[in-house]
DNA sequence: CGGGTTTGACCCGCGC
DNA sequence: GCGCGGGTCAAACCCG
């Protein structure tokens, strides 16, 4: 081998030895879009089930609202109940559908339901004995760690801990001090990256804005906004280069 | 012993 | 009228 053959195999394995680096770098950033995209689609069906559950139930307050008989003429106008249903990050393991929310509950009753194999619980708030409020828990057809509990009625009295559920706000899923709740009237919480706070704050806007946009009903019309809009592409590759930018900041900006 | 839970029985509305 | 299913009652039981 003269010294030009050494000089061109040298040049070779230096390209191909950065090709290779080149290559593990593209796969690193792969794996990590891969496990990005995994968990916003885990959240993504997560919403979508809620989503499915709110119809279902709406579908039931519909029918408590009013009452018809066979001529579909408004018979009577049921006294409006305030109804609220929230669902809830089950608190134990065991199978108990207890709810921490405040208030002190008198179980009278429980009940297998034919739509779903985990038992109805019918409780009764105990802290005043006129107090009319009625909460049903039961677990999630889907999700045996949410519970979907519906409250009837308002308290005529104070919560011990001030802390009610229907009139909160969404909690963090990492307060252990109260129950994660997700009220189901809430606007659609698309924080795309909550897992990743470093990268949800650059994409607060989009986030805003999609939030805004008001005109989707389901979860399945979001996605589908989504995915015809190309903004939401790009404003999505953004981000995700952006927080591939911020754990490798020497990558070459091209 | 008082308060809460369990659970089978009962009630009631609805659809056929 | 009958059957079904959801909601409630109430006696028995449990627990601190």
């Amino acid at each position: 081998m003269d010294a030009q053959q050494y000089i061109f195999h040298n040049e070779k394995t230096e390209n191909l030895e950065s090709e290779s680096e080149r290559l593990g770098r593209e796969n690193e950033n792969l794996r990590f879009l891969i496990g990005i995209m995994s968990s916003q689609l885990k959240i993504l069906q997560e919403k979508i089930q809620k989503k499915k559950e709110e119809q279902i139930i709406n579908t039931v307050l519909n029918k408590n609202n009013f009452s018809y008989d066979t001529n579909e003429r408004i018979r009577t106008e049921v006294p409006t109940v305030k109804i609220s249903q929230v669902f809830v990050r089950a608190s134990s393991e065991d199978g108990s559908l207890i709810v921490k929310d405040g208030f002190q509950w008198r179980k009278y009753g429980q009940k297998v339901t034919k739509d779903n194999p985990s038992p109805r619980a019918y409780y009764r708030c105990s802290m005043s004995p006129l107090c009319p409020v009625k909460k049903k828990v039961q677990k999630s057809r889907d999700d045996e760690s949410i519970l979907v509990v519906i409250y009837e009625g308002e308290h005529n009295h104070g919560s011990q801990r001030a802390y009610e559920i229907s009139s909160s706000s969404p909690c963090s899923m990492t307060d252990s001090s109260i129950p994660n709740v997700h009220r189901l009237n809430a606007s659609l919480d698309l924080d795309l990256f909550a897992t990743n706070q470093e990268i949800q704050n650059p994409n607060q806007n989009l986030v805003e804005d999609y939030n805004n946009k008001g005109k989707c009903k389901t979860i399945e019309d979001y996605v589908e906004s989504f995915t015809k809009d190309p903004t939401f592409s790009l404003a999505l590759a953004k981000v995700v280069a952006s927080s591939i930018n911020a754990q490798q900041p020497n990558m070459n900006h091209t």
